[in-house]
DNA sequence: TTGAAAGCGCTAACAG
DNA sequence: CTGTTAGCGCTTTCAA
């Protein structure tokens, strides 16, 4: 509660002297700035931060724009592992995070400017938005620093994390065709999900490198649902019985794709080989234990929030950070026994 | 980047008339309302919350203290599912929510009414944090309102939610006496959580209404790890060949549990039935699937939230809210075999 | 090395 | 119904 003034008062000096002796400059006498010190200590002063930004038009905020902070999004743990990475590396550099909900339709009616410029935030980190979100647009058009996870929008103002996907995929398809598997199905995540479009291409440059045909009817969408994984698997195993292997482009699709598969009487891996992709906690958890591609989740939030704050304090460099990703072999995929 | 002034001018009036047409008092003129209203619009105006703030002494905010947001806490999602719950909520209520991060050592280094009173917040949540984090103290003391997540304290300025942790143990006791077991462990959290307290007396409060000696060795403390629930369960059985069930006051730790089962060569549940607590995602993924105590993790942020912005908006009514558990029967937990 | 004064953008008496 | 004035707590010229 006790203000520069207060101090000034008791240290018997203006507040311009307590200003700068407590924010450490050098034009201050080493004996007015212990008394000012002592006296601070005394009266318990913390510096009002708003007043501070007021002035400064800084505000060491970050703030944190995550569409779908719900509590399914415990199954996969992404929003909450990034989010740790975030604030692991903002605290460190002594920025706090400020929290916009989007859920709400209170807060929905705000424009992403809005949110931003009334509390304003030196800078933003999106996370789990659409490409057609519009917001995005906002972003791009808005000057206010931001960096993206996992949309590929590059600026003076905005920058993005992403884990190599298109690798990552290439990687998983890879490993089921070195166990001879050739007619591999593939379920994606949605349209509006740049990471989906990645995957695609890896899955099709693994079977472009094996010679093989892709076939466009193999490849459905599973919104990165379980639920939906388990009804798309079932539809692609029951049209095309010849398919030994599926790539999910979510561990969450592929744990629901394992579901269908038992439900049909098909054997995983020994009938059906099931990659899947983020290397989730339940992937080593189920049962069988999940073939998948790791992604590292808090290291994406952590790299977004050292982006972030480089260009926030003005230091050059990309914008920009792939992540590298690796195959994590479990007992769902297996050599084909059909052959 | 417009201010008030700005409007003022365009608008031809007054900035008190600008504040006062945007804030819908009535003491002000439909028509200029509307003008100045359009005038906003048209310069895209957004308030200044810091501003706002300033004169106000009121931030919308809510501080949010979790001490352990990491990555290890993916596991079983409690943060997560907490933080999802007050975000809901307040979101609803109009309210922001920052995050003050408590791992950095940069942090740590500023007390508690340091961290809230630099930032203005209107009120805080604490969460995870141990009976003995000096933190707790100051929160006693201090008069910033906060509520409390699993740790019973209450005053003028503090409430708290948790979980009925000692009717959830007996649930889980009584359930394993009802299936004929009459040896039954229990791997306890650590003395520093309030909720161990608790759920070792709704262990004991089971085995005295089916009166069973109380064995002081028959309970061990695992600390909430899965390893140390593995470590402390291979321990019991070892040294109590007579144990046929062991109740795990987390499900991470009956986890644990069945793994040192399994190493063990007892099968579960034939030979030995586990119970946890939590009901966590992995509860229902694992082989076999767990028995255990439900706890409503985003109710309990929820109404952590609405305790703390009833306080903050004066509203009156209890300080605190404590929330229903139920038993969740799955297949870690059958009639004991020997008899 | 220090202080006086102005101002960040806003709200809130108090007049008129 | 509207404007004038003051002030929230801080930083920052500009003088002294």
């Amino acid at each position: 509660m006790a203000t520069i003034k207060d101090i000034a008062k008791h240290a018997g000096v203006s507040v311009t002297t307590v200003s700068r002796a407590l924010n450490g400059y050098s034009d201050v006498n080493e004996k007015t700035r212990e008394k000012i010190k002592a006296v601070a200590r005394e009266l318990q002063y913390s510096p009002n931060l708003l007043a501070r930004s007021l002035v400064m038009k800084k505000t060491k905020t970050i703030g944190l724009l995550v569409s779908g902070m719900r509590i399914e999004g415990s199954k996969d743990n992404f929003t909450y592992e990034v989010l740790c990475g975030i604030n692991d590396c903002a605290g460190e550099r002594g920025y706090d995070l400020i929290l916009f909900s989007t859920n709400s339709e209170q807060q929905q009616q705000k424009t992403y400017n809005q949110l931003c410029q009334e509390r304003k935030v030196d800078g933003v980190i999106l996370q789990g938005i659409k490409i057609d979100d519009p917001y995005l647009n906002e972003v791009v058009e808005s000057d206010i620093p931001c960096v993206l996870v996992d949309i590929p929008i590059e600026s003076t103002s905005v920058g993005y994390v992403t884990t190599n996907n298109k690798a990552g995929a290439k990687l998983a398809v890879d490993h089921l065709i070195d166990l001879g598997h050739r007619h591999i199905g593939m379920i994606n995540g949605h349209e509006q999900a740049f990471v989906s479009k990645e995957r695609l291409l890896g899955y099709q440059e693994a079977l472009v490198k094996a010679k093989i045909d892709f076939q466009e009817q193999y490849v459905v969408n599973g919104s990165f649902l379980e639920s939906e994984g388990e009804v798309q698997a079932e539809k692609l195993l029951t049209a095309y019985p010849e398919m030994t292997a599926i790539f999910c482009a979510s561990d969450l699709m592929a744990l629901g794709a394992m579901k269908a598969a038992r439900r049909m009487g098909k054997r995983v891996p020994e009938d059906l080989s099931v990659a899947g992709f983020d290397n989730i906690m339940l992937a080593s958890y189920s049962s069988p234990t999940l073939t998948t591609i790791a992604q590292d989740r808090y290291q994406m939030g952590f790299e977004s929030a050292i982006l972030l704050i480089d260009m926030l304090e003005g230091k050059e460099g990309a914008h920009k950070k792939v992540l590298k990703t690796s195959l994590v072999k479990r007992e769902s995929t297996s050599k084909t026994q059909s052959t």
